[in-house]
DNA sequence: AGTAACACCC
């Protein structure tokens, strides 16, 4: 009979302190203590029993929840509430449905924790439905309709209804704020701000970042001097207002001043930092934290990826293992990034076994990244079967597979993909047909691009950019349509840009179509003056017809211009180690002797087999790897050398490329693959290039 | 004492 009493009656008050220790130790992340108190109460109350499960969804154990559940003397309609919102918060939405269904009388509260699921899975029509059906609604209810409206783009449906509602309170007033905020009507939100009866710190917060988000920094700022309170979430607004619009200075005052600098506010710093190119700085923020967050270690290693220092980013990623910070999906995205970037395919095997270890081989960002490093590693076959073993593939991934397929220049692999697409009644987005588009351009399928793009142009969801123009222009060009392919730019909807033009010249390059070269040429130097790729081109179609005085014109402009080239870079991997070459410094790698050596027996089989190097391609890179060229080392010919030494016989040399490969460069390693009886896959600045029996899959077209 | 809504980073 006390036990009874103890669960219908009052409670003890040592039940009472137990319970909210329980759930105490459940918001604090504790789940074990959160157990062994509940474990060691003499008397448990149905509160006891609704703490421990909302503490155990908490910490993401659904299972555990469940299982208490189900084991519980007595329910109240909390107890059902508590299911369902835990349900909810992650994202499992049918059981949550399943729960709802089954409370025996639920309340405003279950139905509205059921609303919040609708909402957060965008699902605003069942919403909408549901909400219709309530038997009771509160301002609570209401705005979390409002909240799915605005999230729906449905702003004056939101406010229509915030106007109808029959008491307001502070937070449907800042949430009617951010709404307004997001469409980027400021005006109207300020309005409703000045407007509110009572407003809190998180009101002005929430107008300051609305401000800023529409890059109104200085009316963001004039909020922010005036505002009574600040906590750590507003001045970190503010300061992420300024790094992301690159007014780095003046977040770094505001950084300079905080009291206590939260994980955030250090995180956008490293990101704004870096985003200037001051890598030293952002690594000196990152050195100075002490909480670091998964956002930390990701955006430092993103910091690195982005300023060219992908060795330091795999040094920072190594780090984080070592301090036994398990990666999360930005981390691993970002070293993907680094992997596919440096094209080190054994590095990125071990980040795939990572990515199994830690159970997100399901997520669909992260294997799209995997796809992509393995393809950038020159793996088809192992992207593909990455690919193939993915449930609920979305159409980035797609993409992925078929861009994949045809920047190594597997033009009819790229296709059957494309159809198998098409079988599986996914719908293909404009990035689907640049894919295929280009998969048909470099293997020469002129007929089914053609075919191609007319389904697209006839297709109403997807209307052609410049980019499918560029891919057409560039079909039409090497199959030597260049007359074509003007007309196409001549009569296309889109304004034609710098990427239709320079498909364009390279066509003429390979066609030697002088006239029509220059026309595209003048465009491209008006389009983007700051570019050498079209002087380089240019300079190509001049110096394939002779025409000597011109390619000298035309470096003189440049230098007047201040064009240059960012200097000629190659690197394998060899060991799990990277190599890096660049064009005029081959005796910057500790084994330059029998690399020169090499390149030296290289040459002299070349000459032996009658191959004469090709003056057209005198301007293909400035400076340093021009001073390379006499001496014929180029960087991608120092790392096939080197390749050649290190790389067991019968495994393919992988070579990667800041730049475009070099033309002359192209032709020796056909021959030396030749010689060599070696397979050699170089990735270039834009494609990749298969060397293998004295021919390239890019057909020399590239 | 437990169950539902608003703001900041990647």
């Amino acid at each position: 009979m006390r036990r009874a009493s103890a669960c219908l009656g009052q409670p003890s008050s040592a039940a009472v302190i137990a319970n909210s220790r329980i759930a105490w130790f459940g918001r604090l992340g504790r789940i074990d203590a959160a157990r062994k108190v509940f474990d060691e109460m003499p008397e448990r109350t149905i509160v006891s029993w609704n703490s421990l499960i909302a503490a155990y969804f908490l910490n993401r154990q659904p299972k555990l929840a469940c299982s208490l559940f189900e084991r519980m003397p007595q329910r109240n309609t909390a107890s059902y509430n508590a299911m369902i919102s835990g349900y909810v918060k992650l994202g499992r939405l049918a059981d949550a449905q399943a729960v709802f269904e089954s409370t025996p009388d639920p309340n405003v509260v279950s139905w509205t924790s059921m609303l919040r699921g609708y909402v957060w899975a965008g699902a605003i029509d069942d919403a909408e439905a549901l909400f219709r059906r309530m038997p009771e609604k509160n301002v609570i209810s209401c705005t979390v309709m409002l909240a799915g409206l605005m999230q729906d783009g449905r702003i004056d449906d939101a406010r229509q209804m915030f106007d109808e509602m029959p008491e307001k309170d502070v937070v449907a007033r800042t949430s009617m704020i951010t709404g307004y905020c997001q469409v980027g009507r400021t005006a109207e939100a300020r309005e409703m701000f000045d407007e509110m009866p009572r407003r809190n710190v998180v009101s002005w917060t929430a107008m300051i970042s609305g401000y800023t988000q529409n890059l109104q920094l200085d009316l963001a700022r004039k909020l922010f001097e005036v505002m009574p309170e600040k906590n750590e979430v507003t001045w970190t607004a503010m300061l992420t207002g300024y790094t992301q619009a690159g007014r780095v200075e003046e977040a770094e005052n505001l950084f300079k001043m905080m009291a206590d600098k939260p994980v955030i506010a250090c995180n956008a710093m490293i990101i704004g930092f870096g985003q200037k190119g001051m890598v030293t700085q952002a690594r000196e923020v990152f050195d100075q934290m002490l909480g670091k967050d998964d956002g930390t270690w990701s955006s430092m290693v993103k910091v690195y990826e982005q300023n060219t220092f992908q060795l330091e980013a795999l040094d920072i990623f190594r780090s984080m293992q070592m301090a036994k910070i398990f990666p999360t999906h930005p981390s691993i995205i970002s070293i993907l990034t680094v992997c596919a970037g440096l094209a080190i395919i054994d590095y990125g095997k071990q980040v795939h076994a990572v990515i199994i270890k830690l159970d997100i081989d399901s997520d669909v960002y992260v294997v799209s990244a995997l796809i992509t490093a393995y393809v950038k590693c020159g793996n088809l076959a192992k992207a593909k079967k990455v690919f193939d073993m993915f449930d609920g593939k979305d159409v980035g991934m797609w993409n992925s597979m078929i861009t994949g397929y045809a920047q190594h220049g597997l033009g009819e692999e790229a296709l059957k993909v494309y159809l198998d697409m098409k079988l599986m009644h996914m719908a293909p987005d404009e990035i689907t047909y640049i894919g295929v588009l280009s998969a048909c351009s470099y293997s020469g399928m002129v007929k089914e691009g053609k075919e191609i793009f007319k389904t697209m142009t006839t297709n109403s969801v997807v209307t052609p950019r410049a980019e499918h123009y560029a891919c057409m222009v560039d079909m039409l060009g090497r199959a030597g349509n260049v007359d074509e392919a003007m007309d196409l730019i001549r009569n296309m909807p889109v304004e034609a840009d710098a990427v239709v033009w320079g498909a364009l010249l390279g066509a003429c390059r390979i066609h030697k179509r002088l006239e029509i070269a220059e026309i595209a040429a003048k465009r491209l130097l008006q389009l983007e003056p700051w570019n050498s790729g079209p002087y380089v081109l240019l300079s190509n179609v001049y110096a394939s017809s002779r025409r000597w005085e011109d390619v000298e014109k035309l470096r003189k402009s440049m230098s007047s211009r201040n064009v240059s080239k960012a200097p000629g870079c190659s690197w394998t991997e060899v060991d799990k180690f990277v190599h890096m070459f660049t064009g005029g410094d081959v005796l910057a790698h500790p084994e330059h002797e029998i690399i020169i050596g090499m390149l030296e027996r290289l040459d002299g089989l070349l000459k032996e087999m009658g191959y004469c190097p090709d003056g057209s391609y005198v301007l293909h890179d400035v400076d340093e790897e021009q001073k390379a060229h006499d001496l014929r080392y180029h960087s991608e010919r120092q790392a096939v050398a080197f390749g050649i030494l290190k790389v067991p016989e019968g495994m393919p040399i992988r070579i990667m490329k800041n730049l475009r490969v070099c033309g002359d460069c192209h032709s020796a390693i056909k021959l030396i693959a030749k010689i060599t009886g070696r397979e050699i896959i170089l990735r270039d600045a834009n494609r990749f290039h298969h060397f293998k029996d004295g021919s390239c899959s890019c057909r020399d077209y590239w």
